[in-house]
DNA sequence: GATGAATGAGTTTTCATTCAT
DNA sequence: TATGAATGAAAACTCATTCAT
């Protein structure tokens, strides 16, 4: 559902290019790389693609596409600001299950691939995920449901990065299921890891 | 303090040589743009280093003998689970804030180096950070100040990404000091960003 | 009657190709333009030719042999040098109007197809045109209707390289026929741009 | 003096070059054929200069340059219609003479060249030389130097293809000096082929 | 006749590195 | 210390051609 990206070989050979991408890194893979992995002549991947970047372009667009189309349904459901980011973070730890290769080079190579004019929707996905999440957190706020005292933006950097970082870890194949971590997870960032009431917390800076 | 990298053109040199390796990657950077940075002409550079790999080596073997030197001192301090965990949170907000190439290279480069042999050191450095912080939270929990309701590994992987993530947003320059944002890092961490008392948990799965 | 090279979608390909390879130059051109041009993918023309190169020789050969055949008709009616010279001028002009595309090859890529040896005829084709040119112009000095103070051969490649040479702007929708374009260009070969008697020529170099 | 176009080994590789693409055409020279010429590997040349495309452009626009200097100077020196064309054919010939390679570049390549963006100078010279020569033929008509019956922009193409097409035949060390064959092409030009007086132009099309 | 997938040889280009001066 | 010229290996990409379906 969270799938589909092309017919036949063409899907199975971005499969394959999401893979390499992942484990190496984009820069670092080469176009061999790929063809070889598909146990084809490099230049016969020019047969289904412009180019290296059209390879990356695909893979992550496709998927980021359907990303946002989940975080828009669970935005869209109005859940109230504390489910709606369970759920959020629940989707996204299922994008991480499902689809490791694609978050991992959404991750890692994002900084890189900006350069490239092509790739400026990434800027606007990480807008839009900012937004969503700025919006979600003062709501919370607000309602009484989050911390005051916490810097919003703050936050929201904090909980982007430590949702995707998962990534680099998560095994899929591991005992614990994508919703099960994703509950230790809510539970750390929702109640901490400390026992017991908090303590007077000194405000920073004062 | 946690500085003095060699002495003067090298550590100049290796200064910019980080900067780039930081900002668009130790593959993506050539030895052309370092001696650029610099003024001179790339074979120029190989009249103090050996080669580029020597170059990120000295960077970071440098950084992190000087950073786990502190960690070692902090953890040497015996100050109990709770106040150490601070003390190395905000070490390595501090070490963001004095060295941000350097930690930036640490988490975007260790995967594709430890590829090489010579830079095998990173894994044991991985080790040993890995053991200091299951230590640390295994005696947390055993003391009754940390969650006993969590996974230990899951923990500590949390933590570790978080904390080093912080290198791509924090800005030095900005409102926040190291140590401001250290502590509201922690006051995340330690209490979560929900208001009140964690409600009874359904353990996930169950 | 200047014109079927074959039947059907061959010819029509051949025509898609001749035009590329008129606009673009033989070797710019790709196999897939021509494809591309025609609909199909480039491995379906291999059913039509067997080369590229096969295409080429099609398009030329057919061409040349036209247009050589036409020149021999013309030269075999005796009409002397003058009318001679100005009907071979004019047959060219309407080569040009009815096939630029093929007069465009002509011109741009026999030195480059020379090279090939089933291009080889076109170096028979320039030593005949070669030869019915200086005989016809001999002749003419001989007869005195041509000045004798010109070097034949000089005069020869003048009149060679102009009359292709136009179909490089030759404009068949344009306002002026071929043929009238052709009777201005003769009017300047034969009589010059200049008004009134020539001058005492001081011969160059003597 | 029409010459000089940098320093040491980057003119000479440049030199080289220029003979390789008048010879073989711009495509069908490959990078490895100028750096086999050079005595050098093919990656080599990239330490002087930045792409293929860039020697070419290094080629022709310093060339163009020098030669429309010329020009400018001849049509400044205010020498009157007639003297003025015999001027730039004289010049014309000599830059065939002394810059073959260079002129003949210019002339089979520029349509090819001008798809790229960097040569769009290319246009502008052409548009230039078109309104020199123009310019020029109307004043000798108006002045009643030159035959008014003849369409000026007729003309012109006429004798801008003719002057530059010398360069597939003319040999520098051939019998001829370049001036020679320029005042033998001005006189053919000026004064036509034909002997004796010319007779009644029946204006074409009535 | 055409497709879709591939080959294989070659192209331009990149880049860490070397070395005589 | 630095330059300027080069190497050599590998990169991305191109393209005429083949062939099973």
């Amino acid at each position: 559902m969270l799938n589909q990206q092309g017919s036949g070989r063409r899907a199975e050979l971005l499969g394959m290019a999401a893979k390499l991408f992942a484990e190496r890194g984009y820069v670092s893979t080469t176009v061999r790389d790929i063809a070889d992995a598909a146990g084809i002549l490099s230049g016969s991947l020019y047969h289904h693609f412009d180019s290296k970047e059209s390879m990356a372009d695909e893979i992550l667009s496709g998927f980021l596409d359907r990303l946002f189309g989940t975080y828009a349904e669970i935005v869209a459901a109005g859940l109230g600001p504390r489910k709606t980011l369970e759920a959020i973070v629940i989707a996204s730890f299922e994008a991480i299950e499902s689809h490791p290769s694609e978050v991992a080079i959404y991750q890692n190579e994002t900084k890189q691939l900006l350069r490239l004019p092509r790739f400026a929707y990434l800027e606007q996905r990480n807008t839009e995920f900012r937004t969503l999440w700025t919006d979600l957190l003062a709501e919370g706020v607000r309602e009484g449901v989050f911390r005051a005292d916490l810097d919003v933006e703050l936050v929201y950097r904090f909980v982007r990065d430590t949702v995707w970082m998962a990534v680099h870890w998560y095994n899929p194949k591991g005992s614990l299921s994508a919703e099960e971590v994703a509950r230790q997870y809510l539970s750390i960032v929702l109640d901490g890891i400390a026992t017991g009431r908090r303590p007077v917390k000194r405000r920073t800076g004062a």
